[in-house]
This record gives C-alpha cells, sequence and structure tokens, in this order.
DNA sequence: TAACAGATTTATATCGTTGCAAACGGCCTT
DNA sequence: AAGGCCGTTTGCAACGATATAAATCTGTTA
C-alpha cells in the first residue's frame, strides 16, 4: 500500500525485529491511525476492525513502544518510588517495594526507584521529577507534620500518596498505620505484665508519628499512673549498636525501665542484646513489646510480644490509591489507616 | 529566528515549562541541531559555542528528555534489576540495590525494578526486556550452573551482570562470592572448635552456589575426617519456620550435630531458635558459623560467629561492570570474585 | 437520481532528539 | 578575482505513537 517501495515487510526483516503499529497496519491493510485507534478501542473504530487488529496484535505480540507513547501523550507509565539507601530500604522500603510491585502487576506502569541521598535536600528527588516529567505518581515515607513534598505536589497537583499523616489542612492521599494506637496498646500489655516504669523508643521528632507514638505511649502511661521515659539521645532511625549503648548505659542507672515499647525489629534486638548483656532475660525481668513489620521476629529465641504492620500491604493499598489518584479520583476518598489488631 | 512569530520565548510562556533544545536555540540563536551537538561537546562545533550553549543550559536549568532520546537513539538510560519479590527482596535485592543506587549516582541512568513472580518462567522478563527494549541492561541473581536467562542474553549479546558464576562456556560479566572459601573456611572454625558431627544448610541444588558451598564444605570435612550430613527436606530458601521445624526434628534423633554452617541470618536464627527450644545454647553444646550480609546479627545474642560478605560492595561493582559493559569492554575482564576474609 | 447523514477510515502534524548530508562563510592559494 | 578548502553550522528526516481534522464509504431520503 502506501510506502510499499520503501519497506518491504515480512521480507528481510529479521524476525527479532520489534513489531511497531506499522507492522500491524501493513498486514491489515489499515492505517497506522487506524490501528491505533483499534488497539485503544475507541468506540468510532467499527466493532469488527477493533477485534481484528487485537488479534493480529496479540498474534504477533505487539506491545507499544514506551518512548513513543511518552514522547507523544507527556504519560511515563512509571511509578516512582523515593526510597533513602541508607536507611530506608531495609526496613521499610522491602516490604513495600513487594506490595507495589504487586499492585502494578498487570499494569502498564513500571516502578523506578529514584534514590535520596542524605547528603541532599529531600525535596531534590521530588523537584527532579516534577520538573522532568520522571514519573506519573510519586510514593514515599517518612512523612513529616508539614511535609514540604507534601506542599509542593499538592501545589502542582501531581499524584502521589504517601506513608504516613500530615497536619496540613488540604486532604491528600495517604496510608498509614495508627501508631498512636499501637503505642497504646503495647503500654497497656506492659501495664498488665504488671510493669511500672516503661520506656520507649521514638522515631525522630520532625515525623508525623513521632507525635503519634507519644501520644499513644502518654495517654496509657498516664491512665495507669505508671512511670515512663523516653529514650534518650537515640531514635528508631540510630544504628542497632547506639540503641544497644543507650539501654546498656540507662540499666547501669537508677530504677532502670522494666518495661519497653519498640517500634522495629531492629531496635528490640538491640535493646534485648542490653539485657542479655547485663544478665537480664528480655520477658522475665523486663517485658518488651516491639512492632512487627517482617517474619523476622518468628525465630527470635526468647519471643517477645509483638503487634503486626502489614507493610506489604501497606504498599499494596498505596500502589492501588496511587493508581486510582491518576486516574482522576479525589484525594479526600483516597486515605487508609490500618489499625493495629486489637490482641 | 526561525518561526520567530509561532512561538514567543520568554513571554508569557510559564516558567514551570520544561526547557527543551529550542528554547536554548532560541536563546543562543543558534539551530536546534547546533545547539545539540554542543551539548554532546561534538568536536565540529567550535569550542567557543560549546561553552556558551553549555552555559545557556546551565543557566536554565536543562535535562533532556528522556523519552525524545530513546525514541530517537534506542538507548532507554535504564538498569534494570530483577527481583523475586517474595523472596529476594528482604534478604538480598535490599543490600543490592544500595550498592547499585550508589554506582549509578550521577549517571544519566536509572533504576527500575522488574519483579520476577513465581508463577512464570524465569526467562519472562528477560524476554519482556529484551523484546521491547526496555533497558540498556539487566542484573540479576539466583545463577544457576547452566542458566537460560545468561545463554539467552549471551545470543542477543545483551549487556548484563549476574551475581553468581554460570560452568558455560563463554565468558560473560558476573560479581560473585567465593562460597566454596566461605564453607571451607566456615567448616574449618567449627573443626577447630572440636565439632565432630557437622551440618550445612545447602541453597537449592539449581543455583551455582549450591555445587560451591557443598564442594567446600566437603573438603573441609573430609581433611579432618569428621562426620558430617546435609539438612534435610530445607534449603536456604525455605521459610525460617521450617528451618526452624527440620533442625528440631533432627536434635531428637540420635547424634544430633553439634556444628552448623549457615548461609544467611536467617537460617542461623532458624537454627538458633531450634537449640534454644530444645535447652541447648548455642555456641556451647553446638557451634554456629553464619555468614553476615547486613549488620542484622549485630545485637543478636548470643553472639555468634559469622564471615561477611559484603553485599553492597557487590551491588555497587555490578553497577561499575555493568556500565562498563554498556561502553563496550569485554565481558572477560568483567568478573568479580570477592573472598571471605581470612580469618 | 442527487443530496445527505452517519459510520468508518485516513492524512497530517506533533512530541524532543539526533544522524546525515548539504550549505555556509572565511581564508588561502593560484 | 576565481577556485578550493577547512572549520562550523544548518535543514531535513526519522524514531513510534496519537490528537485533530479531513476524507472516504455506506445506506437512506427527498
Amino acid at each position: 500500500m502506501t510506502r510499499a517501495g520503501q519497506r518491504d515487510p515480512g521480507a528481510g526483516r529479521p524476525a527479532s525485529e520489534k513489531p511497531t503499529l506499522r507492522t500491524i497496519a501493513d498486514i491489515t491493510g489499515l492505517a497506522v491511525t487506524t490501528v491505533s485507534r483499534a488497539l485503544g478501542d475507541a468506540p468510532q473504530i467499527a466493532r469488527e476492525t477493533r477485534q481484528r487488529v487485537q488479534q493480529v496484535a496479540r498474534d504477533i505480540g505487539y506491545l507499544p513502544d514506551r518512548a513513543a507513547q511518552r514522547l507523544r501523550t507527556g504519560r511515563t507509565n512509571v511509578i516512582s518510588l523515593i526510597l533513602d539507601p541508607h536507611e530506608e530500604i531495609i526496613n521499610f522500603g522491602t516490604s513495600l517495594m513487594k506490595g507495589l510491585t504487586a499492585a502494578l502487576r498487570d499494569t502498564p506502569y513500571h516502578l523506578v526507584i529514584t534514590p535520596h541521598f542524605r547528603d541532599e535536600p529531600a525535596l531534590d528527588p521530588v523537584r527532579y521529577i516534577l520538573r522532568n516529567r520522571m514519573a506519573d505518581g510519586l510514593i514515599f515515607s517518612r512523612t513529616e507534620l508539614f511535609d514540604p513534598r507534601v506542599k509542593l505536589l499538592l501545589e502542582e497537583d501531581f499524584p502521589f500518596v504517601c506513608h504516613g499523616r500530615t497536619e496540613l489542612s488540604t486532604p491528600h492521599p495517604y496510608v498509614d498505620y495508627d501508631n498512636e494506637a499501637f503505642a497504646y496498646q503495647a503500654t497497656r500489655r506492659l501495664i498488665a505484665q504488671g510493669r511500672t516504669r516503661l520506656a520507649i523508643l521514638l522515631p525522630p521528632e520532625r515525623f508525623t508519628f513521632h507525635q503519634h507514638m507519644r501520644y499513644g505511649f502518654l495517654r496509657a502511661v498516664r491512665e495507669a499512673g505508671v512511670a515512663y521515659e523516653f529514650f534518650d539521645g537515640v531514635t528508631l532511625d540510630s544504628p542497632a549498636e547506639a540503641v544497644t549503648a543507650a539501654a546498656a548505659r540507662r540499666l547501669l542507672e537508677p530504677e532502670p525501665p522494666d518495661g519497653y515499647i519498640l517500634g522495629g525489629e531492629v531496635s528490640a534486638l538491640a535493646v534485648m542484646a542490653a539485657l542479655t548483656d547485663h544478665g537480664f532475660t528480655p520477658g522475665r525481668e523486663a517485658g518488651i513489646v516491639a512492632k512487627k513489620t517482617s517474619d523476622l521476629f518468628t525465630p527470635i529465641r526468647p519471643r517477645i510480644d509483638t503487634i503486626d504492620e502489614d507493610l506489604v500491604a501497606a504498599g499494596e493499598e498505596m500502589g492501588r490509591l496511587l493508581l486510582q489518584r491518576i486516574s482522576g479520583a479525589q484525594p479526600s476518598q483516597l486515605c487508609t489507616l490500618y489499625r493495629p489488631n486489637p490482641a
């Protein structure tokens, strides 16, 4: 048909060469435009044509060229996950990614990891992605009370879902875990065990869930009127050694805590190490309730009391919400708060 | 100049609009082609022009459109990491990713995670990437003796680096850890402790490093003439519960092992759990030497003997090698074998 | 029979970039 | 002063897809 002399479909062309709309057009005798629309199930193309084209596309294994689609439409079919390779990938990003890949399965979306290195502002990767339209949607965690990334993304009306809430007045999509309830329940459990001097290891202050954990903890200890304290000089982000050292120091002082609320596997292990090193048996002289975000704890002995947070489910939910947001759903409808299972 | 009437650079155009080669061409009064070449430091463009153009590009924050570049050149500027979200991400992909992001930093390459789901053949993601030119290079692990992915990629002459070796005759880039040496050293340590009945937990048979570990282990036990055995019915891939159960079963039988070689944190914890549950203290009644691939072990008590494998370094090396491969280096020059630190 | 409406299909232009071949200007040679 | 050469620059086309507008082809109606 058109340009028949310039290209010779089927002859001389290596079979490995990627089929394009042109290939299908040549086979069906239709125009490239028609093929494009037929594959898009456009109503103005005859039903029969659509089916024929789609069948041919399947037969030859056609897949649209993402670069071309992206150039033409501006849509990238990319979801970007911002991770701090230094700390987040292990504890957190890992499970999120597992959920995300599940949510993006059988969609045209790919998952791209955008690292956020510590030596650069948190806003940099976001700006980069916005500026260069590197993705259709964004996922990140470690959300702050008045998170500048959230502000920027809201201003630019760019789809995103963050893990954790903010205190900004504009509603935005998020997936969060009720850390207030976690801390409350964990504290109650220790109190029910008869523990009377409780300590909690909090995340860095700038994160929203620092407040949540603190509130839950304070609510429980005040209700029960037991003594309490906060880990000093270390946070949930501190390396295990630092947490062990801090806990160990405290054990040498008078009236050390006899109950610990720990928001992560690694810090739980760190405190257990300090206890063990001082001749205590976790669960006997001092109680521990920890957050369990993976199967890492299963083989730990002595077994410790845990409350589950399912990060894989969170990741999958974030993926789902983001896809909905991209297709135009209202942000206020895209909020999920997971509660710890009441035990 | 050209099309001056159609576009009005600088006026009325929102500042947020992405600058393109056209923008720079309009500013400098040069042709788009010239700008392109100047930015590419092409020798046929006058040095002064190049510098001027590059300065303008910097000033206005120009970044080339990846979709357009990709469409035009066929290069994607993407490195794809194939991961099994079910098992790999946590143990392995995590550290690899950390290294990879470091290696790709300050290069135009992005890291895309391509999940390999268990219910599909291992070759599928590779075929998908090849067929649709989804990446310029590929990284994967869990390499097999005659890995079909390696074969396919070699046939297609597509750049890749795998973690682990094959026994294929064609040389190809890889990064590996000397698991033969690991198993040998670990076994020797246990023998030096006076252990006389050793057990090793091996990876699934199809993986190359199954053979390596087995050889190293057998070499050491035969040299010393001690009794030995293999974990039965479980592998390094088995869930912790299964490993604990298998170890526990064995402890009830006559003459249980008094020394364990364990190739990963989780399985080490699993065996420790079995020992503890039966009233043994790891390190006393039975020795353990484990491979340490993260900081997870630091807070574990009792402390156990470990041999390090630095997966972050491996990931970074894989990134480096892949970039070299992409720019044309010979595969036979791109092989790295890390040896365990002699302790 | 000619004109028309509706249902399909098609041509054209465009996204931003780069390879190619041609063009340009200045300078030197003859 | 005409020709040739070199160092620079430029126009054109193309990558593969799609939005827009225009062009076909039906079958119907006046």
